[in-house]
DNA sequence: TCAGAAAATAAAAACGTTTTTATGCGGAGA
DNA sequence: TCTCCGCATAAAAACGTTTTTATTTTCTGA
């Protein structure tokens, strides 16, 4: 498996090694004529640089790299897509790497030497941040809020999403109140509750633990679950908010399966916006979170970071009620 | 930024850069103590290695690359999980790479120094097929037919799937056909049309060049292309089918705009069996492509070529159709 | 024609690892 | 007591680049 290196090309092009990474790296130090040669017979020998001996002597490796620990699910596409057209627009590589595990992750953030780090999904606990810290790797957090030297956050308003939400549910009249959440432990779904619960509270309204249901974020999951509630024959609340569309469609699914309609019976309300939503019956009436505009701003924070250097800074994209078919005034 | 190496864990440790190498990678050469000395001392440090450096030197980098144009639509995000699964299974790691041009990706492929490379959307032309060859990277396509040593293919059976389709909406008496094809010079979307074709005429019906439209596999394009024929009043043939799902939708989209009956009028036919396709109204019919198991199937025939080496292979995905509410016999 | 400067190229060091080869040391056998 | 062996560790080479420093060549002007 021997590779063509900078050394055959050197030898076959008849100079020495700094020459050739000369004429390459368009360093304008070279008589044009053996530049000429040398990117001839580079491209005659069908010559590619071996990226890991050039990103271990320069410092800077022109790639952005996504964290996250899993692609599954109708959101990550959008996300890498726009993080992708941001980071062609000013020059950079954007590398993917999905790891299950911190240490994996770490590992790669730290050890891959990418220019930059945006982080979604990634275990990465305390620990973790100190050590991003002291080696100071410009992060941009998708899924908390940190902000320090080169690291920031680009969160959604998961609390004031959760406001919305409330605040809409109230104002068709409902009394009774539940909540779907996502994965445990999880920024955005915890956001979520707090500011539904306290807009709730804010209304004299309360919402009981017993209200309080597993989703996951998982549409299939929050299909069992809602089953399994189903036939324990509960009373079900008036109102639910859902942490997310693919929940809230596992409800819904659930619900139509036991005979209770929506939003006749029980009113949902989903939250992302996600295609799917709006051809789903009833058509969900949900929070657009503008999830579609995090990849490119998350992009501009890095490089702001790498540039202008220091200052992290946490920005919150507001969401705004998206009204469709799946709640009814009471 | 100075981060800290395997000298610096070697002096604090006080022992060798070899020894903390070898107490690292669990060669068992070492007195217990020794290692775990060592180990301690690692982890005190938050040492991490610098992966390039250790890529540089080792030929095997357990790494495993799949590299695409474009990460848009509600297939990839499938695809990555599922061959991120099958990597975990077998030790390996899974990079994402995005390039939108050739150049940029065979630098990729070449000099990341992956163990193995499944190409997606690679504008991978003849001649970089050649090179991948000469440099013996193991690759799976899963875009095109090559068969080679150490290079296989899993594609989709896309003639058979458009034989499908057209014996399908052959059964139900349809006698004017028409085809939504996706990307220009895209294979599955010419395999696609190869056989709807072939059983159309074997039928004695044609399809005109007329009634071939373009999609490209993207859903706002074919609605708004679709949107501009039938400002023309242009005749629609009574029978479609898709390239792809999001074709089909965005078709649908635009004849409902202009409010011509599906399936009363023109009958659809999709193909991939998207999320979406069972939501919209009318429901999709379409073939399942089980493109669910390709990424595991895609990893798996790496790893075989990795390991037992040599000889690649063609597999070929067969799908089946889901009858649903958009095709309605004559 | 020749010194000296400028231009072009070459040599060498460095990046952080792994791997191969070398060294030091304690103990077994004679 | 000395040799030899095996164990534990250290030193050195190598991987393929870029970058810094050194050398050679060419040009200028008196």
């Amino acid at each position: 498996m021997q590779k063509v290196t900078i050394k055959d090309v050197a030898r076959e092009a008849g100079v020495s090694i700094s020459t050739v990474s000369n004429a390459l790296n368009n360093v304008d130090v070279l008589h044009p004529k053996t530049k000429a040669h040398i990117l001839e017979v580079a491209e005659r020998l069908h010559y590619i640089p071996n990226l890991n001996g050039r990103n271990l002597k320069s410092k800077s490796t022109k790639v952005l790299g996504l964290f996250v620990n899993s692609m599954k699910g109708p959101y990550y596409g959008t996300l890498v897509d726009t993080m992708y057209l941001e980071c062609e627009k000013n020059g950079y590589e954007l590398n993917v790497f999905i790891s299950k595990n911190r240490t994996d992750m770490m590992t790669n953030i730290l050890g891959r030497r990418v220019d930059g780090a945006v982080i979604l999904n990634g275990w990465i606990g305390k620990e973790e941040e100190i050590i991003l810290r002291k080696e100071k790797v410009p992060t941009v957090f998708l899924d908390r809020e940190v902000c320090a030297a080169r690291i920031s956050s680009l969160v959604f308003d998961s609390y004031r999403q959760g406001e919305e939400a409330g605040r809409y549910l109230l104002s068709l009249g409902h009394k009774s109140f539940g909540y779907i959440q996502g994965a445990v432990n999880n920024y955005d779904s915890g956001e979520r509750f707090r500011g539904y619960s306290h807009i709730l509270q804010e209304a004299g309204c309360s919402l009981t633990p017993e209200n309080i249901f597993d989703g996951f974020f998982d549409r299939d999951l929050t299909y069992q679950a809602t089953m399994k509630l189903l036939q324990k024959e509960r009373k079900l609340p008036r109102a639910v908010f859902a942490a997310n569309d693919q929940s809230a469609i596992g409800f819904m699914e659930a619900l139509r399966e036991c005979n209770v309609s929506v939003p006749q019976e029980v009113s949902i309300i989903g939250c992302d916006n996600i295609d799917l939503s709006q051809w789903f019956t009833p058509r969900l009436t949900t929070i657009d979170t503008a999830y579609e505009k995090q990849g490119g701003l998350a992009v501009k924070q890095l490089l702001k970071m790498i540039r202008e250097e220091k200052k992290g800074s946490i920005q919150k994209l507001v969401g705004k009620i998206i009204e469709r078919d799946s709640c009814q005034s009471i």
